[in-house]
Order: structure tokens, then C-alpha cells, then sequence
DNA sequence: CGCCAGGATTCCT
DNA sequence: AGGAATCATGGC
């Protein structure tokens, strides 16, 4: 089987990075991790810096994972006081995957507003209801993830009860766009985040939040700073944020804050965001003023 | 059981 | 531009 030793200099934790709810269709059982991505279905486990798998080259397994990230640089940049800091300290080795992005852009649609059991389920059964299957394994099978184009024409698209509730018509309506729209992908890649941002927003079930994610782990935008209630809570509790403040408020707070990569910042604050709300958290409260 | 969740849309002023 | 109401479902 193939496999990578990391340097003592590239952090990366397999855990965090596939545990802490950026996606969602990754098991766990034992010390293997399987998952599906694109056509490819993975096995991959870690043994200190080195991750070794099978059904996937070193290329695209570098790319997912974002090993080649140079998160020494990027920790530092977003570093800037006690609450990031403890976040950072304690999530070592987590990375933003580079998703791809039509499963990333269905999968929010399906996360509004749900817990991540609840949207694991929602994606797991749309993934067996319209997905091909890819049985090469027997313990528990899988499927990829179903493209635009059988979304679209899944025959009554309301079909899509995958306990999805009102999204599902979001889901379908999005999907049919996507499908009639095959350059969508180079087009959001050519545009900034905020072009992007906007282009994203005229989708069915796409808001801020949505987009930001969908900016964020599967087109590389790493200022988008989704705010999700968990992030908002924290932005409130330390970083200054009125009771009555609302997403792009936050979102731009986080953004100007935490610079370029204010992204990774955010999803160090949500993998770490049960010990940062807690009622001992580790940090004084107010422990510094938020600069404006 | 009641409350909450990686929120968006629609309708209102 | 900025609010409130509404949405359907499962976790806990």
C-alpha cells in the first residue's frame, strides 16, 4: 500500500481533519478511515506522520488533504491572541480538505440548519438512493455521490425526500442549474470571493453562510469565514460581536481579523468549539479587545 | 417530551 | 437595508 511520511515541520492529524464536521461521509471503524471521493473509494489510516491508504495516488491524496499547505505559516498568520491560540494548540495537525465541489455545494444545501448526525444521514441517503454504487468492500457499502445531472433528472425530483424537509426543493432547483451550467466550476475559480460569493448566492438554498463554506473547502477561498450559531456564539463571547449583530457583520469581523486565511481560523475555533464555550474554557473571558 | 441544529426564503416595513 | 415568520426533520 502506498504511503507518505510527513515532516516533523507539516503537522497533519487524519482525526481532526476528517472528524471535525467539514465533511461528512467519512467512517471511522478501527484504526482505517473510509470514504468516497469522486470515483475513488479510500482506505486510510495514520501511524504517527506517516498515512498510509489504498484506492487513491499520492497526487490526489496530497491535494485533498491539503498536505502541501504550509500550516506553520498559515497558524502564525491567524495566531493573534489567547482564544485562537488555545483553539490552534489544541486542534494540531487539522486541515482544511479540498472538496469537490458539487458534493461540497449539495451537502451545505442539506446542513441548513441540522445537526451533524442529522446532515451525515441526509447526504449517506441520498448518496444510496441515487448514487453508484462502488462495492468493492462487503462490511458496509458505499456509494459515490449521485452528479447534478441524475439529481436533475431523478424523475419526480421531489423524490429527493431523503429527509430533507423544505431543502429539498432547494436541492433539486440547484441541481438543475448546475446541470444546465457545466463551466460553473472554472467560472467560480476565475472569479475573487466576493464575485464568487455572489455568483454562488443565486443558487436555490445558497446564502452567506452556504457559499462561505462552499468558497472555503471546495474552491480554496481561504478568507471566507462561514458563521455558523456555534461561530457566532464565540464571536460574541470573545471577539466583540453585539447580541444583535448579524452574518456579514461577523463574517467580514472574522475576515478583517484574521486576514487571508481567516478560514482556517474559523474552523479551528468550530473543531475546538465545545471547550471554547464551555463554562471553564481555559481562557480569561474578555481576555483581550478585539480591535476595530 | 421540548429544544436545538454548519440557515435560507419570503414577506413585511 | 433591516427585521420577523416560516420552513421539515432528526438528535439529544
Amino acid at each position: 500500500m502506498p504511503r507518505i511520511t510527513l515532516g516533523k515541520h507539516r503537522p497533519f492529524s487524519l482525526d481532526l481533519t476528517l472528524g471535525c464536521g467539514q465533511v461528512f461521509r467519512w467512517q471511522k471503524s478501527g484504526e482505517w478511515w473510509t470514504g468516497v471521493v469522486e470515483k475513488d473509494l479510500i482506505r486510510i489510516r495514520q501511524k504517527g506522520r506517516t498515512l498510509i491508504w489504498e484506492g487513491s495516488t499520492q497526487e490526489r491524496i496530497r491535494d485533498y488533504f491539503g498536505l502541501d499547505h504550509d500550516l506553520g505559516r498559515i497558524i502564525e498568520s491567524v495566531d493573534r491572541d489567547p482564544v485562537i491560540h488555545l483553539a490552534v494548540a489544541n486542534s494540531t495537525g487539522l486541515r482544511l480538505i479540498h472538496q469537490p465541489p458539487w458534493e461540497c455545494l449539495a451537502s451545505y444545501i442539506c446542513a441548513t440548519y441540522a445537526n451533524i448526525p442529522g446532515i451525515r444521514r441526509k447526504i449517506a441517503l441520498i448518496c444510496d438512493t441515487f448514487g453508484d454504487e462502488i462495492s468493492s468492500r462487503e462490511d458496509f457499502r458505499l456509494s459515490t455521490f449521485p452528479s447534478a445531472d441524475v439529481l436533475a433528472e431523478s424523475a419526480p425530483c421531489d423524490l429527493l425526500r431523503c429527509s430533507l424537509g423544505y431543502r429539498a426543493p432547494y436541492l433539486c432547483a440547484t441541481a438543475k442549474e448546475i446541470a444546465a451550467d457545466p463551466g460553473w466550476i472554472r467560472r467560480i475559480e476565475a472569479l475573487d470571493y466576493s464575485a464568487a460569493r455572489r455568483d454562488l448566492m443565486r443558487l436555490m438554498g445558497v446564502g452567506p453562510k452556504v457559499a462561505d463554506c462552499v468558497l472555503l473547502f471546495a474552491f480554496r477561498k481561504y478568507e471566507a469565514f462561514p458563521v455558523d450559531v456555534w461561530i457566532a456564539r464565540i464571536m460574541r463571547r470573545y471577539y466583540g460581536a453585539g447580541e444583535k449583530e448579524g452574518y456579514e457583520q461577523m463574517s467580514r469581523k472574522g475576515r478583517e481579523y484574521f486576514g487571508p486565511c481567516a478560514g482556517y481560523a474559523q474552523e479551528y475555533l468550530y473543531s475546538e468549539r465545545e471547550r471554547l464555550l464551555s463554562s471553564d474554557p481555559g481562557v480569561q473571558v474578555p481576555s483581550f479587545q478585539l480591535a476595530r
